[in-house]
DNA sequence: GCCAATCGGAACGATATAGTCCGATTTGAG
DNA sequence: CTCAAATCGGACTATATCGTTCCGATTGGC
């Protein structure tokens, strides 16, 4: 339940790309990488991915660079994820229909998956670039909710979780 | 952006367990391996996880098993899932205070992150082993993304409903 | 026409995961 | 009271995906 770190960097260096620039001038890798402190290796992989996912503009040759392909109100945490990751997908059966877990058949929690997945990847597809832009983080209002400035509440489910003996992972 | 096998081998064991006996009566992982195609040894593991992390109670010897501690419908996919993986977090940053991510002060999404992940963490929480151990699954069959699908909760917590987001409106 | 800077894809290594096995503990029966 | 069986619990190994790096193709400027 954890997002790749490509996919974090690719947040991170489109926000930068939205708020320096809203979309509109062209800048380089290398510029960004600096910037926002990804590698540049990494850096480029992620300029293909996203260019190859229709969300920056790549213009090739000296001087060249990107920029983004839509207004920065219109790309989502969805999208950029997509790009980077691949379909929004919880579990393979989700995702594929090729993808056949072991299960199959037997597996009475399949159906629900689809609607479990279309919330997360509302939750995700609610957040735009402009919102990241945003230096005081606002508590998910534009999106996600559908409503104004509709505080999130606390979600308080009764889950003790007692003895939670595994922290992190399995750190030997 | 996907969930471990594990967990989804969690999440099917537990509804496993909730439909059989609705968490009252005991049952051991060999039983339920073989009943949903989940291989044994994995099937001790995720019992070990689980009863770490208090969601079952695990009576050891001749004849003993598991069972639920919690009513299914107090049992939320938040809860499996992190009784596997650990706390939901999308990025480094939110879980534990040692990032060690090197954008650091940088960055500009950071505080962003916190309400991603607790949107996220709203949408697996709305889920309880009541709906998912439901013959019936919620309104998808239908098509996906086409019409304004909305899940009946008919089997919500009786606790503040954790903000279901906006349903049907992304196409997947 | 040449050079330089950039994107694009492919290969390598590393980390985390998934699966499997064996031992310790406990309980029921004899 | 002893034995035996079945269970949980932790540790090890193999695999796969991810992250990083490098090199080539392309294009614009001079």
């Amino acid at each position: 339940m954890r997002l790749s770190s490509l996919a974090d960097y690719a947040v991170v260096m489109m926000t930068a790309a939205a708020r320096h620039c809203g979309g509109l001038a062209r800048v380089n890798a290398t510029g960004l990488a600096q910037e926002t402190g990804v590698p540049l290796p990494t850096a480029q992989k992620l300029v293909s991915r996203l260019s190859s996912a229709g969300l920056i503009e790549s213009t090739r040759g000296t001087g060249g660079g990107f920029r983004l392909s839509r207004p920065p109100a219109t790309i989502t945490l969805a999208d950029i994820i997509e790009a980077v990751e691949g379909p929004i997908a919880l579990t393979n059966c989700v995702d594929t229909s090729h993808q056949e877990c072991a299960l199959d058949g037997s597996c009475r929690v399949k159906p629900h998956w689809p609607v479990v997945n279309r919330a997360v990847r509302d939750a995700l597809a609610g957040v735009t670039l402009t919102q990241l832009a945003t230096q005081a983080p606002l508590p998910l209002a534009g999106g996600v909710g559908g409503g104004p400035v509709r505080s999130t509440p606390a979600f308080d489910i009764p889950s003790p979780n007692p003895s939670r003996k595994r922290e992190g992972e399995q750190v030997l």
